[in-house]
DNA sequence: CAGCGTGATGTAAACGTTTACATGCAGAAC
DNA sequence: GTTCTGCATGTAAACGTTTACATCACGCTG
């Protein structure tokens, strides 16, 4: 029942072309004209169709967001970041999230088609052929973290094993030879390198290999109190624990001083993704950086710069490097 | 270039209607007719143009969330029971966020006009006159946690006022008689509420009123830090803290030990939200606790079945209640 | 004065669907 | 053998825009 741009046209006597072109400045049109179509459609109160709009120009100025299940102060960081860019550059955004198996990122993969004109997709779950067969070749796709082969799209990774090494190195040269790890989700890919980066260093720096030394969690803080305290129960116990994100480093953290060890004078611990609350919990906690709203405007600029030039561009596989927040929780003393 | 219904309706030797109907089962079709039309379908990997079929049908599948600026686990845990509940119900989420003054809103508003079937909007920034002006009567709108007079609109609000005042009790029952506040973001409702909360019971239970005690904060880890160290400076010195929020309480908590004092023997502190790693810190924090999630599952709900009554439904306020999390930060025990 | 460019506007065909209505055809009822 | 009923399908008009092309008046050039 909303008023469309003919009520506009007969209202200011004047064709339906020329009131698009007043509202686009598409073309040059007399000013007493296009006074008389602007009076007319405030006086109606009109608003372009979108929908109308887009069909007819084939694009919807907006980028789609395709996330896994949402936890923690992570995906508000990346949402922020993405959504400030797309603003700026005029796109609107349209999240989905909670895709944990193939088939619901399928369906949330066809449900975005013709939705946006450009795609963000960040999930484990992901693989070429899933993103071949429910895309069309056209659509400009950026893969955050995900794990796909060759260089078909674009992708932007976070270097995890490469901050994990740093950490691991830094616990060793802190004097530390039997350093457990609490591991993230299983079949996160993010989960698996971070593990693959305390392995390598932990080989690499002959510190005590040990699968003890390997606790399952799932990134959220429950699960890392549940596996620091398998981890504390071993025997000889180890004297630094890797976790492979802040949550599980806080859960952690609580169940080491509820079996009466101080952090980090008996236990050294550290985390990983550096999220604001780590500098104030007690001790502050010693974490990998990582510059996480930096890396929702690095997918929006890549996917926009991607729908302008019609995804005719030279594919980029970007891996952004993290650095050491040294703090307390490691045993350093600044 | 993606293809349309006429290519198969061409290819599968029927007119475009046929296709439509065996793709809504609209209407029978005979079992042959059907079948080639299927089998066109996939050979040509179609796939129904979701703006066009929009445009004919008048409704979009989505549900516009319009956000003020992100921060925290907070709105993770919104965004996340919004989208799971819209997906049971085959509907979208267009997000949009960082909304900080009226004009960014209208135009957001405007954004979402025809891209939407419904709206929820969570903005302190919001008021009838600008919602009257910027949307058409027929869109159905919920507010989250906004601070509208009358009862055009359906609303949801969190019981903030009556929330505090339970939690300012606890801590008289404690004993506590001079009790500071970490205010939140100024005019921000949810900030405001809290305050007057924090008022009202403060003077009923005759404790310490003060402007002294009442310390500007906006809601971030940082601000808590610093609001709490003022917050100490006084003299005396109160001897319970509330902070508006969970992150500033785990800021402030920060500050008082940096001061060598000691929670809760020396000051007792206290949160709101309950956010998860509310339960890790040490002490763990007694907070404000508030269902989120529930919070964006009731928004969704109410949206979609106004949604489904063409917005014809009788408007609704409610208040989502609010319980105290008896933690070890405010002196108990258990 | 013929011819021509130019600026302002209108006309109508896209864009990709859904759907009211029309058509055709087979079998049943009379 | 009509007429009626009902099903399967086709036709064409929406839905609300943008835009290529056509039209027309006007002033300028040669």
């Amino acid at each position: 029942m909303s008023v469309t741009i003919r009520e506009v046209a007969s209202r200011a006597g004047v064709s339906i072309a020329t009131v698009s072109r007043v509202f686009n400045n598409s073309d040059p049109v007399e000013e007493g004209t296009r006074a008389r179509v602007k009076k007319a459609a405030t006086e109606l109160r009109y608003v372009p169709n979108v929908l109308g709009r887009s069909l007819s120009m084939r694009r919807t100025d907006s980028i789609g967001l395709l996330l896994p299940d949402l936890f923690g102060e992570f995906f508000s960081e990346v949402i922020r970041g993405c959504d400030q860019t797309a603003q700026q550059s005029n796109f609107h955004l349209l999240v989905s999230s909670s895709h944990n198996n193939r088939q619901e990122i399928e369906a949330a993969l066809r449900m975005m088609r013709g939705r946006v004109d450009g795609l963000i997709i960040m999930s484990p779950h992901i693989d070429a052929s899933t993103l071949n067969e429910n895309l069309p070749r056209t659509l400009p796709v950026v893969l955050l973290n995900c794990h796909v082969d060759g260089n078909a799209f674009d992708s932007i990774n976070i270097d995890n094993r490469g901050g994990v090494c740093q950490m691991v190195n830094h616990l060793l040269s802190h004097g530390h030879t039997r350093i457990g790890i609490l591991k993230g989700t299983e079949h996160n890919i993010d989960a698996a390198e971070r593990l693959r980066g305390y392995r390598d260093a932990i080989a690499e720096g002959s510190a005590v290999v040990s699968p003890d030394l390997e606790v399952p969690g799932e990134f959220s803080e429950a699960s890392g109190y549940d596996a620091a305290r398998t981890l504390l129960s071993r025997n000889p116990r180890p004297t630094a624990i890797v976790a492979s994100n802040d949550s599980m480093a806080i859960g952690a953290l609580s169940a080491i001083r509820e079996s009466g060890l101080r952090v980090p004078e008996d236990i050294a611990l550290v985390g990983f993704d550096d999220i604001p609350v780590a500098a104030y919990i007690t001790p502050s906690l010693t974490t990998v950086n990582v510059d996480i709203d930096g890396l929702g405007v690095a997918a929006i600029t890549q996917v926009i710069h991607a729908v302008k030039n019609r995804n005719g561009h030279a594919k980029q596989q970007s891996v952004l490097p993290t650095r050491l927040s040294l703090r307390h929780s490691c045993g350093c003393t600044n």
